[in-house]
DNA sequence: TTTATATACCTTGACAGGCGATGTATCTTG
DNA sequence: CAAGATACATCGCCTGTCAAGGTATATAAA
């Protein structure tokens, strides 16, 4: 690893516990990427990782049961690109239900930050 | 639901995505209690109900497996404790490789909370 | 030409943590 | 005596993630 260089959390290797810290926003951080504009699986992955600076990215076999589960239940529609040239791409659009499911779950996501940020506060440790 | 009561958290029942929210955060709550005080399992989780107002309870299932985890790595130890009345305790008192190993989770859990607010910040959403 | 790399999608089986259900035992309260 | 609180434990299911493998097209290097 070239100096200076951050450590990536790596989902999914020894050392990492963080694919057990993404389960359930998942499918969330998908939606917010549809809510900036309608895109594809591999384009948005890639957003992902750029926008983490490399810290994040999601297994394929997890995006694409993550957005099976979303058109499932609705939260987003897919349909084939017209690409002419290079391999088929499947875009997907979050839906007005999609929408209110992502506000819903940033909320959750929000109050659950909130309450495991106050149950691993340090205050009143006890250094015997 | 009286009126002015949040509405709590209901790990595992239908309205809740938080089971999966709280998937691998389980055992640095745990290791965050021990940190303060040895104590038992029933405790621990009166406690957590306590200081979260009731929105966040650990199934029982879910708490003694995840300190007969944490035991299995050493992070914690146990012991009976010696009551004369009222029901068994198992006692935990937290080690210093669970030490280390709580200063490291609450590390990747900021990382991890830092990605994911970035992922769904608001900025540039597209309402078309 | 062949090979490798990037793009782009999909599926299968295994794994692990959380949960519902159930069981055990003791003590207190009505 | 029945009910509820205290206190621990286990079983099998469910679900999201992952490793591994597959398909196909385009471009760059050998």
């Amino acid at each position: 690893m070239p100096p200076g260089e951050a450590a990536a959390v790596e989902w999914g290797d020894s050392m990492s516990i963080a694919s057990d810290l993404m389960r359930g926003n998942t499918e969330m951080i998908l939606l917010a990427r549809l809510m900036k504009k309608e895109s594809y699986g591999y384009e948005i992955n890639k957003v992902i990782q750029a926008a983490t600076g490399g810290q994040l990215e999601l297994k394929e076999a997890t995006l694409y049961g993550a957005f099976c589960r979303l058109e499932a239940v609705g939260h987003i529609v897919s349909y084939w690109g017209d690409e002419t040239t290079g391999a088929r791409r499947r875009y997907y659009r979050i839906t007005p239900a999609g929408r209110q499911a992502f506000a819903q779950s940033r909320a959750e996501w929000e109050q659950a930050r909130r309450l495991i940020d106050k149950l691993i506060a340090q205050e009143g440790e006890n250094h015997d």
